[in-house]
DNA sequence: GTGGTCTAGACCACG
DNA sequence: GTGGTCTAGACCACC
């Protein structure tokens, strides 16, 4: 269970597909699902693991790489960053912020009255709450 | 001023400029900006006055064709469809709403706590408003 | 009642208004409810009946002229040529003759079984039937 | 022959070219001479393949995609979604019976009597019978 | 390699 | 004048 990193890749999700195993990498870390100096899983394993092209997870590894997120070690494969977990914990959190702000900016610009949109983030929060408790229960 | 639409057009925003194009008299049709049975600005006159081609205005006129959102008068221009107004409000109401549970259900998936997404949101909230009031201010 | 023609317009049929004009007045002649030697409501007048665009009627107009049907009376009006009635009807037979064949010719190439052909022409027929009654009775 | 599609496109036929590309797709997919999970030809290729601008298959395509018939496979190209050959199906008995279901009572409208229509269709069922019999002969 | 977007310019049918 | 279709060719992101 430590060695295998449950991702959910879903390749219609106008999101590419390096850029989800890029982020959900990032996520892991920041969330301690895995530690600074371990090892993760080859390009190889992991495009096993999610049945997709091993191009697209080389793609998302050197992003990583690129961010500091990674380190090559000589002939044995990536391990994560020894800074890595604080700082994926900063960008997980400065991404959010930005997200949540963007899409609260859309809906101001979109000519919602205030209480529609405090009415839509309400349910949306418990929506989503919900959503992740099934998440969590039916893994 | 009546006559004259003012869209904002981001030609290396991501977002397709059609799609761009045809989401903004989507969301002036649900506002109110434009009402049913008025005509809208020909491809060309468009075309012109955002300074873009003429052809990806009329992708843009076409999809909301295809949605039943604008009708042709034949050797006349399009005019919005008299159900128009209410199916835009129904959906730029179901987009919005889609969008802002992505983003919360996203937050929940990167193993923020729920205290940290609520903060998020307050303070996201407030910013945005913030925003679109100086946006008001400023036009 | 000699003298009004009841057209059904439908500018957004696909087919050209002037050309729905034309064959309704051809058809009209050929039933008889037109005759020859009869003058036909001058453009302005049709015009003004349908609520459309004189240009439209004139160019309707022009090509029954082109077939022979209509005949241009100096300073008064186009009438009905003598041998047109009996012009009418073929060409209303050749007509009705050519669409039919076309478009069972078309539901045979689109792979459909002869059983669900000869189904499709029995229930249009008894549809096209009752819709006819109707119309006849609603007017 | 299996992986090649023999589409017959006329240029000056009234019908634009990219409808009829996507009606022979969708009456090909309905026919169940492509499969659902079968991918289609590339918009290049079925350029080639037709000799006609790659743009025109594109909207085609996209059209067919709106539709739900077509879905995308990122980087790879389209395939036939799983639903598709039964709404491909469905929407061909309803084209096929709307267009004869309109010649009939353009036919009674025309002023024809009952008889008259009936021989039409007859005498229409078997030439169009005899035309699909020479044709497959021919083919 | 794939589809997607955008531009430029031409021609047509219609009113 | 209007929208609609088609062509030609360029650039992009993704796999």
């Amino acid at each position: 269970m430590s060695n295998s990193l449950f991702f959910q890749i879903d390749p219609d999700n106008g999101v590419p597909v390096y850029e989800q195993i890029a982020r959900q990498i990032l996520f892991a870390i920041a969330a301690g699902g895995i530690l600074a100096g371990e090892m993760i899983p080859s390009v190889r394993q992991m495009a096993r693991d999610l049945a997709i092209n091993p191009n697209t997870v080389a793609r998302a590894y050197r992003q990583l790489q690129d961010d500091g997120v990674l380190e090559p070690i000589r002939g044995s494969g990536l391990q994560v960053a020894a800074a890595a977990p604080e700082a994926c914990r900063q960008e997980r959190q400065r991404l959010m912020k930005e997200r949540i702000k963007l899409v609260l900016r859309e809906a101001y610009q979109s000519q919602l009255t205030e209480a529609e949109i405090t009415d839509l983030v309400t349910r949306g929060l418990s929506e989503a709450r919900a959503d992740a408790a099934s998440l969590q229960k039916g893994s």
